[in-house]
DNA sequence: GAAATTAGAGAGCAGTGCTCTTGCAATTTC
DNA sequence: GAAATTGCAAGAGCACTGCTCTCTAATTTC
């Protein structure tokens, strides 16, 4: 009986989601800055104010799509390493970035939400910075792992000295634990030229300078591992 | 006579200015995307419509302070390279990435609106691709001038292979002459590094991982740094 | 079954980019 | 120097935005 019809509570996660659904098909079509509450209603055959009661104002919608947009890419980058053999950690850092790369360019809008400009007078709510994590852990995992299973220890000391120090080592400490220090502030320098290829690639900066951007992709996540990943941690670096 | 009072062509180039400082001073308090050309017509003591004289469109408007931001970037960038010797390129690339990023942090809305997500629906005319590539400019010629000084040859030969056929060959010929094709491409990873780095720390993705920025942008630089340049192009790295 | 809660409709406010017409002033033309 | 032309700002107006408020109808709670 209470199964024909869905009980108010199921029928608010419903329209929760179809408005998100909603949201995600227009935001693909004009990007974040242009996503109007108004047309969200009138695609769904409803009345703008009528959203107000599961979105109290624009930026909580916005929210909502980042927090799905991180996890929806972190599980993505995840599920691409989780198929390369674990003792193989460089090709894993391979499978995930191009993983992540792959998923910024078919969610060309969702990508810039995430890692373009801020919105200005929006601040990232707390919550949100738990699944955005999730996505940079996919890659120091790999890295953590790597040193866990290798005897390695203290290459790169000539760098050692002029990085301690200059990461947050409470947060660090649990997440990559066996890491040299140094390491891990290079971890941070992986992370970020990752995405900063990608994001220069997707915004348009290479255009006219890179002929292959696969390949060039691939040689600098492979030049970037080898400051990150234990001198003999693996397969000696492929193609 | 015709000196007291401006004359119609001067007026304009004013008037344009005016409109211009107008909307950066209002974009550095609310952002690229909030910027409203009613306000900076409120702000200006004038009605909206007069605005559309000077620019037809908003984003002709947007247009015209990007071109500026480049340049201003560029210029900026360009005068603290060539603040430090010639012939010491590690210290020069140094100067040019810390007034980049420093630039960076005290205009971060302009900043945004050169390399944040790109407005979606703006199409960047033509006349602006030559402004954003005298910024890679000042980095892709300390990188030549050091090779230019240098009788080093075929190093990071190991790359070389995979590296060739990368870049579109034609443009850098031009830019980068006597770099071997492999540093070429490791230059524009240079590039991506130190962007990717500034956007990061700007766009708040730092936030509870790096505690001493400043040393570690000096330090991804440095790492980065021995990507291109030659192996005895200078002096050997310091701090 | 009465009371309380909730969803949607609709009107309305202040703001936006942009267009068009109107009047005035400065400049060019003759 | 008078006349025609051009450039500028003003103001009204259109379609749009996010958001608030009130009202009605439906559902859940007790």
């Amino acid at each position: 009986m209470s199964e024909v019809r869905p009980t108010r509570a199921e029928a608010r996660l419903l329209q929760i989601e179809r408005i998100k659904s909603t949201s995600r098909r227009l935001m693909a079509e004009k990007g974040a800055p242009g996503l109007s509450l108004r047309e969200v209603a009138r695609e769904m055959g409803v009345v703008s104010s009528a959203l107000y009661r599961y979105f109290p104002t624009r930026d909580d919608l916005l929210t909502a799509l980042i927090v799905d947009a991180y996890n929806d890419l972190g599980d993505f980058a995840e599920r691409a390493a989780s198929r390369v053999p674990r003792d193989d950690p460089r090709r894993q850092l391979q499978a995930a970035a191009s993983a992540i790369r792959k998923w910024a360019k078919s969610n060309p809008h969702e990508y810039a939400l995430l890692y373009g400009s801020p919105v200005p007078g929006y601040e990232a709510p707390l919550f949100t910075v738990e699944p955005a994590a999730r996505v940079a852990l996919v890659l120091s995992s790999i890295i953590t792992e790597a040193w866990r299973h290798s005897n390695a220890e203290g290459r790169r000391d000539d760098i050692g000295e002029t990085l301690r120090g200059v990461l947050v080592t409470r947060t660090l400490d649990g997440v990559m634990p066996g890491v040299p220090e140094p390491v891990r502030a290079l971890s941070l320098m992986l992370w970020s030229q990752i995405f900063g290829c990608i994001s220069f690639e997707l915004f348009g900066h290479y255009k006219g300078t890179v002929r292959n951007a696969n390949r060039f992709f691939a040689i600098v996540v492979d030049e970037t591992a080898n400051l990150v990943l234990p001198p003999d941690g693996g397969p000696t670096r492929g193609t």
